[in-house]
DNA sequence: ATCACATACCCAATTTTCTTATGTATATAA
DNA sequence: TTATATACATAAGAAAATTGGGTATGTGAT
């Protein structure tokens, strides 16, 4: 995930989150989805993000279809059911985490207070 | 650190944080901390407390005084100067963190808007 | 008395998740 | 022909947790 060393365990809720909003995506895509989003500041290595993707396969919340693009192959993935499911739960544990880490780490924070 | 997953990366960030604003800490005072900021949600365990605060010790970011409280050993940590920057670097570190993830995870987000 | 629980420290084995480096292959622009 | 972009993949190693132990004291309940 580049130089940023922070919150390992983010990647799959964030590979979930984008093939929840984009219906179907290829690895390389998502690592540009990424960049673009956050202008650069988190890159996704290709190290971290097949063995993710592979893994959740694995675990069944993502299907494969592959597809020839001029003259190259592109493994696009896609949400099965168990994957929308997950997809909610993760997100809810993130956001849950998210504000715990508020609450401890900034004194003074009240919810729903930018 | 429990059954929440998603915390690996912010564990230094969290001792250093509380160390900041307290001064001066002994580790099982750290972990009833977080629990009673988290409402019981977050509960750093020993296995992972321990080493995260020797470590921090051996990179000089904290020292130790040890105190003798009713017939029980106490390790108390403070913050070197350098523990001191990091602090900062690390804090800004996480917002910038937080602050793309929010970027990838939700559609429509605006800065400064809760 | 003994058992559970709280306080207070520690370590070791294992697992998960990432970084870093490498490999394959095609296409295009300098 | 060299670098960059596209597009997949794996393997070695590091980092940071989890899990499960161990030591020791104090207190309240059965």
């Amino acid at each position: 995930m580049s130089n940023n060393n922070l919150i390992k365990g983010s990647l799959q809720t964030i590979i979930l989150k984008l093939l929840e909003e984009n219906d179907r995506m290829y690895g390389y895509e998502i690592t540009q989805r990424v960049k673009e989003l956050t202008e650069g500041e988190i890159k996704i290595t290709e190290g971290a993000l097949y063995p993710a993707l592979h893994k959740l396969e694995a675990e069944g919340m993502l299907t494969t279809e592959i597809q020839q693009v001029d003259n190259r192959v592109r493994k696009y993935y896609s949400l099965t059911k168990d994957g929308q499911k997950e997809v909610s739960a993760k997100m809810s544990e993130l956001q849950s985490f998210v504000g715990n880490l508020q609450r401890i780490l900034d004194p003074g924070w009240k919810p729903g207070l930018a």
